[in-house]
DNA sequence: TTGCTCCTCACGTCACGTGAGGTGGC
DNA sequence: TTGCTCCTCACGTCACGTGAGGTGGC
């Protein structure tokens, strides 16, 4: 038989037969006068053997050892072991395929429904997306940008706790609330370009009033968001400014320690 | 920030991020005078969208038609599909890994306690094993490891039913059949070398032995069987032999063909 | 001075797939 | 002659990882 016949009754393709070649892995058959490949019976069982274990999971490199055809000692023992391995392997494989496959369902949820993809909660994007379009001042705009940025990132940094996300949003619905969040919005982004040291007072204003609207929020978030916040704090006290670093503006960097340092220091201080 | 600071905040290494950069997914940033990339907030912020998106299993060529930054007109319309067929994908992946997962696991268990692996069910596999070692005829021995083979290749070709291989596994395991059947292939194997001419009325019995085995196995297997008996009867019929090629002798090739074509005649010839 | 981070090529990984260019069989 | 299968390089895919060889910062 040739190899195109052996490929369809493995069910395979010459290519991948001829891949196994390459590796060593099915013997080369002797060949025909005109060049072509002749298989026999153990050449089919052999491939079929391949298929089976590679359908299975095994690597290539490893099938010849759990074919016994290697030159071992100690397979024994090891082949246990190696199909551990294996069924480990697959089952983070399993758990990671379907976390993948539940936020690729929210992502088309939300794109039907939403438009834009956005890692958000659907009701803060749509706020910020209303924030945004609804802005005239460049400046302020680009403010509301980098907002919705930071809190994409709080969002993708898988620490922060859902509940912090969801009281966001009821804020930002609330028309009251996100009146006044603007408002503190604008006095944030008003700072650009100040000299930190005579607007010492504007700074601690504004970070004062973000403050009272995250306090609320830190008394139901759970632990992994303290930490976090404690992590920052201390990340900034050592003078690693990560985050923050990235804030262009001084006064507005003031802020921004400001209001982690208030974070850090827990629920008990608001109260 | 430095690159392997954004890459710690991120959550990736270092070489994902240069990777991003050589594939336009994520621009250059600025440079400091020792050469170093230097990154803000922004950058931060599509990085961990990318991640994000990788992360859900899209590929590193569609980020940018889902993040928007393409110069596209119909993306709209296009990005449903696309995490339709997405969501298609990973549905596919997530049935074909269960898939795997169960083989590993049948795989592990069975060399838990048996030793060699095998597709074949346990008590099958067992007594081939048994059939092969306690036999010391070299010449039988063979024969006795090429017809494991053959019944390697049916269970692996996943078109013979469970319960064939399940009444195979009676007979082997019955002293009484097994003897009867063990004496079959002994015949079988005695026709190598012979002129299918010559040795026609031992080519019939050895085949209407066999036959007789397998007729019983017809009548409770279902139709995928008959199906695949009757195909490879049409295939012998129009001079494709497929497997039967691969046996080297033509006498007990003649046998296999005989077989074969009383198979493909279905159950109610032998009732 | 040591050790750590940063830089740029350039090649490796895994399991094949995809041409390119040519020959044999019906 | 046409179309199909076969052959051998040799490079492509995907998402990075891994050295190789060198420089800057503390």
């Amino acid at each position: 038989v040739k190899i195109g016949e052996l490929a369809e009754a493995a069910g395979t393709t010459v290519r991948a037969i001829r891949h196994y070649h390459r590796l060593g892995l099915l013997p080369e058959p002797p060949r025909s006068s005109n060049g072509y490949r002749v298989y026999a019976l153990e050449d089919l069982v052999r491939l079929m053997r391949i298929r089976w274990l590679a359908g299975s999971g095994v690597p290539l490199a490893s099938i010849p050892t759990m074919l016994g055809s290697a030159t071992d000692g100690d397979a024994r023992t090891d082949l246990t072991a190696d199909l551990e391995a294996l069924l480990a392997d697959v089952d983070a494989q399993l758990t990671a395929l379907a976390g993948k496959r539940r936020a690729l369902g929210a992502m088309l949820d939300g794109h039907r429904r939403g438009g834009a993809i956005s890692p958000l909660p659907e009701s803060l994007a749509a706020a910020f997306d209303e924030l945004v379009e609804g802005e005239d001042d460049p400046d302020t705009r680009a403010l509301f940008v980098r907002e919705r940025d930071s809190w994409e990132i709080l969002a993708l940094s898988g620490r922060t706790p859902q509940t912090y996300l969801d009281a966001a949003s009821a804020i930002v619905t609330d028309p009251v609330q996100r009146h006044a969040v603007v408002a503190l919005y604008r006095r944030f982004g008003a700072l650009a370009g100040r000299d930190p040291a005579t607007a010492r007072s504007e700074i601690d204003a504004v970070a004062d009033g973000l403050v009272r609207f995250v306090a609320p929020l830190l008394d139901t978030a759970d632990t992994l968001f303290a930490d976090w916040a404690a992590q920052a704090a201390d990340a900034v006290a050592r003078g690693e400014p990560l985050l923050v670093e990235m804030l262009p503006d001084p006064a507005q960097r003031a802020v921004a320690v400001h209001l982690i340092e208030h974070l850090a220091a827990g629920p008990e201080e608001h109260r």
